[in-house]
DNA sequence: AAGTGGTCTAGACCACTAA
DNA sequence: TAGTGGTCTAGACCACTTG
């Protein structure tokens, strides 16, 4: 573990065991430099982490601040911000309605950026959050690189098994959302009704490397649908 | 204007202007570090900000690579992500509704932090994307630092005039947000009907110092809602 | 003016990738 | 094993905030 990670970390912890709240000062940079015993670069880049997980602020001239948001029960909308903590409140289920190899759409070889001819796994199921139904998922994985995949595997999380069964690094998505109507099939899955609101996502999952070896298309039960999002910018 | 801001904004340029696509390989930080005539750690940070930005991916190794996004008519969801230019194809327009000097609600002192009995700027508008409805917004302003607005003001960019006008500096922004139907109020600003979609953003806006001074609620027309997200982790 | 965070450098050394 | 990006240091100097 990297010595500005494990710093980071345990500023975090600092912060959760304090119960500090949003706005509440931390101790000077000179004051972390000799506590941790590392130069200045080292401590700036831990709290840069921090700042881009939305747990800090900095300002120049004053101090570097916590920040906290109150709500509860609304979801990271970018996994790497915020308290894993958050996640963990929620038991995920899944049942699958398919799996199988088979040749990828247009649209799937296209994302995936292979040919029409190469294998992938598809899967299709519907996840549950503390058994309601959360969503419908359709995804194509790249067979090549996610070389085997079981009902086993897929009923829990798959990318756990991506990263510690496969031992392969994720990197970074690209996701495309759209907000919509419910059709019959997928009000049938959710447990809705034809017309209801749908949050619909479409997303590209690459590994560090930039190869893409996951397209999804996933429709959410708009009923589950409470995100936030910390950012350093805003919305529209 | 930092210099490493200058320089991600010129290898930025070159992207653009050399056209390059997702994968395409930039010159090796030895290059770029003659190049621009500065150290290993001013590069460092240009990329690292590129790389926050959604515009390049770094593999160990390996070298830069380019990360660009196919689709068009999508709009970024974090502002700091992504090409300017992207919203600059769109023309909006505001239709003032309500815009005075009243005391806060008292979710609205709650979110941001001050007396139920002090001064806020409550603005109600409809916004226009290309003509269409973009949404209905009701915003509340802390007078205390936002000191003035008017009509002529609020049918424009109001951060661009918290920006320029006030020479305030903006800084994050905690959004929450969920998918619902719209009720009769809304789906008539909207031109919708009673039961469609919708999505409900709030808003809290903090100056860089952490001051909230902003708290809107937002309905956006679900036609008009096509966004994405570049991320590092993964979406749910 | 004193305190505090931010930028930038030059260079040593480390970790990963690809041929 | 050569090439390439990442971490970390020590220290100089700069920019902003607060009393």
């Amino acid at each position: 573990m990297l010595k500005y990670q494990e710093i980071a970390i345990e500023i975090e912890k600092y912060i959760e065991e304090n119960a500090l709240q949003q706005g509440d000062k931390l101790p000077v940079l000179e004051t972390l430099m000799t506590q941790f015993a590392v130069s200045k670069s080292t401590i700036t880049k831990s709290l840069d982490l921090l700042e881009k997980k939305g747990m800090v602020f900095q300002v120049r001239g004053s101090g570097i601040f916590v920040r906290r948001h109150k709500r509860k029960g609304y979801i990271s909308l970018l996994s790497n911000q915020g308290f894993k903590k958050d996640l963990e409140d929620y038991h995920i289920t899944s049942n699958i309605i398919e799996l199988d190899v088979r040749t990828p759409t247009e649209e799937a070889s296209h994302n995936l950026n292979i040919e029409p001819n190469a294998d992938v796994y598809y899967v299709k199921r519907i996840r549950y959050i503390n058994g309601q139904t959360l969503c419908v998922e359709e995804s194509y994985y790249n067979k090549a690189i996610i070389s085997y995949l079981n009902k086993e595997i897929v009923s829990e999380s798959i990318f756990d098994y991506i990263r510690e069964g496969l031992g392969l690094k994720v990197g970074f998505t690209d996701s495309y959302l759209h907000i919509d109507k419910l059709n019959d099939e997928e009000a049938n899955y959710l447990g809705l009704n034809k017309g209801d609101p749908k949050l619909y996502v479409e997303g590209i999952f690459h590994l560090t490397n930039g190869q893409p070896f996951d397209f999804s298309k996933v429709t959410y039960n708009y009923q589950q649908s409470q995100f936030f999002i910390q950012s350093n910018g805003y919305l529209l």
